[in-house]
DNA sequence: ACTTTGACTATAA
DNA sequence: GTTATAGCCAAAG
């Protein structure tokens, strides 16, 4: 069998990727899915790879706990990260996510990780 | 092998 | 409600 690079990007973008449309989530829940609770920073870095990864990831889903867009900067535009959340029907004001807590999705828990 | 960094989170004041 | 500080872990230099 052929080698495999398992790195821990990899598996950020596949739970990045189940994150429906429309629906949100953070750093956190993302690391929490993967066992890697208290790396949720390291979910945001790979994340600067999200964009040369295929198929891309829709990475403006996925937001701090706070439900700011931390890293709208990333997308190559200021404002890019909240026109793509605004094309999911998401409400996005002052560079956070207007009820947050209603669009909310955890992967730990709609991917029956628990 | 050591140091620095980074799209975070939790706790304390 | 906010701001400040500490903890956290993996990848890059």
């Amino acid at each position: 069998m052929p080698k495999k690079e398992n790195t821990f990007a990899q598996d950020v973008y596949a739970i990045c990727r189940e994150i429906p449309t429309g629906r949100v989530t953070s750093y956190g829940a993302i690391a929490k899915a993967l066992g890697l609770s208290r790396s949720a920073r390291m979910v945001g870095y790979a994340m600067n790879n999200s964009f040369t990864v295929k198929p891309s990831v829709p990475a403006h889903r996925v937001v701090n706990r706070n439900g700011v867009l931390t890293g709208k900067h990333h997308f190559g535009g200021p404002d890019t990260m909240q026109v793509l959340l605004e094309q999911e029907g998401i409400v996005v004001k002052d560079d956070q996510i207007q009820d947050f807590s209603n669009i909310f999705w955890d992967p730990a828990v709609e991917l029956g990780n628990l």
